[in-house]
Order: C-alpha cells, then structure tokens, then sequence
DNA sequence: ATAATTCCTATTGAAAAGATAGGAATTACG
DNA sequence: CGTAATTCCTATCTTTTCAATAGGAATTAT
C-alpha cells in the first residue's frame, strides 16, 4: 500500500496543527482526529525527525508546523511517513536484495512509476487537505 | 503495496507464455521462472477467469494467451492478479467502510491518485517486457 | 490403465502494519 | 521546591496481509 494508515494519520495530524495559531500538545490533537495517542506519537517522531514540525518540551509543550501549510507536500510528508513512497519492493527498502536488477525489465518501469507517483502527490500540499480552505 | 510478489509473478509467466509457440504446462513455466509452483497455479486461476489466457485440461494440457502480447496493459494484468490496484483503502475494497468518506478532503485525492497510477500502467504492455522484444 | 495436467479448498508460515505499555527526561507553574 | 503535563524512547503485543504449501478431485492424451 503507497498510502497506508499511517500516511494518513500523519496528514490528519498535521493539518490539525495547522489549523491552530499556536503550538498544541499531541493529546489534543490526537483525540480531536480519533488517532490513538500512543500511535500518533510514534509518527510524530519521524516528523519531528524529518523537520516538519518542531517541538517543545515539559509542561505546556507541545507540536507547531515548521512552515505554511501551502508549502509542505503530500509526496513529501507520505515518504517520511510511510518510511518509503515506493510502489514496488524492487525499488523500496529491498531494491538491493534481487540479483536480476542488471537485466530485468520491469525494473525501469516500476521506476517510471515511482516517479509520477511522487510527482502526482507533489502538486498537493496540507492546505488542499484543510477543511475551510 | 501496489506491485507486490503476486504481480510480478503474474506478469513473468505470461511473458514467459508468450514467448512460446503452442500452450505450456505450468511445471514448466513456473520452473523456468524460479516461481513456487503451487502459487503460481492459484495466480493462473484468477489470470484464467479474467479471460487472460486459456487453458487445456488433461495430460498435454496447459495454458496459452488469448490475446498478443502487445494488447495485454500492464494495468490490466496487475489489478486482477493484486485484485486491486488501490493505493490506499479508501479506494480499494475496503472502500465503502468510511464513514466520513462525504466529506473527507482527501478522498478525491486518492481517486485522482489511483487514475494516475492506471493510467500509467496502461501505457506498457507485456510485449514491453519481453527479454528479445 | 496410467500419467500428466488443470482445478479447487484449506491450511500454514512469515512479514508487515497497527496499536499498546511503561517509563525517562524535560519544563511551566503553584 | 514538587507536581503535573508534556515530549521522548524502547520494547512488546496483536492483527492483518501476503506468500507458500498440502492434498486431492477432475480431466484427457496416449
């Protein structure tokens, strides 16, 4: 699956905290977008990590995007997510794994696909995703 | 996973199909092409019903394509032996299971997302994949 | 009859995805 | 201070999906 739960649950939150003026804690977040918490905070590590939101710490913390909504992709906050974009395994995490890359036709087809993929969720950002608008 | 192990079995034994005369046997096809024997004849049925190839039954028996290679898409072969070529469940067969799918923003992103993908994949053929072409 | 095949159903095993648990580190605020 | 609320970290558990296997029925050329 290029976009599974967990992608989506990553867009969910983040326009979430777009649509706030300040920064709010991932509770909140989480039980307004019926996320389960625990799950929430495991993606919010890869995003955080990413630099798509930036955190504070202790008492009063909590999560605010890093840049306007308008100017964070789909494609990009899905790769991050879902840890690779890729359609096929041959060119995810295991591409280094099939011996036949060298010769086998397929190959660059999948490639071809990955990129219009990326291409495709490229031209959305988190702002095509806010309810307003 | 849009183009999982079942997908690219399917499409190497039918081009390893088309690349013979006269109907096949499936121990040979499959052994010719390093797949699992037994997995391979659950993939045929499906290739089978989709009207792909035919097959002869009895001792002699086996499996031939319905139509040149170059007028099988990719698309075409992929969507029935993954029974879905979906890239999220919002549109595949767990599809009707939203309950917000009325409003949901990101659905028709999906949606445009999944003709993307297909129409890509219509562009290739089996013929596309074929070692000598 | 026999052997080789497609066809069918069920089960098992392995991997990935989703979710949960418990607690350490940090920080605002009384 | 000390307490409460938060992010951060690691580990585990559960569920689902995917890949593969097993056993045999039905069919057919020779």
């Amino acid at each position: 699956m290029i976009v599974s739960t967990r992608g989506r649950y990553a867009l969910r939150i983040l326009t979430e905290l777009a649509a706030r003026e300040e920064s709010a804690s991932l509770r909140d977040v989480a039980q307004k977008q019926a996320i389960p918490f625990k799950y929430a905070e495991s993606i919010m590590r890869s995003l955080v990590k990413a630099g798509f939101v930036k955190s504070t710490r202790g008492k009063n913390g909590g999560y605010s995007l890093t840049r306007p909504p308008e100017e964070l992709t789909l494609a990009e906050v899905l790769r991050v997510a879902e840890d690779s974009l890729a359609a096929t395994d041959c060119t995810g995490r295991k591409e280094a794994e099939c011996p036949n890359a060298a010769t086998c036709p397929s190959l660059p087809v999948w490639r071809a696909l990955d990129e219009t993929v990326y291409a495709f969720l490229s031209q959305y950002t988190l702002l095509d995703l806010m309810p307003k608008a």
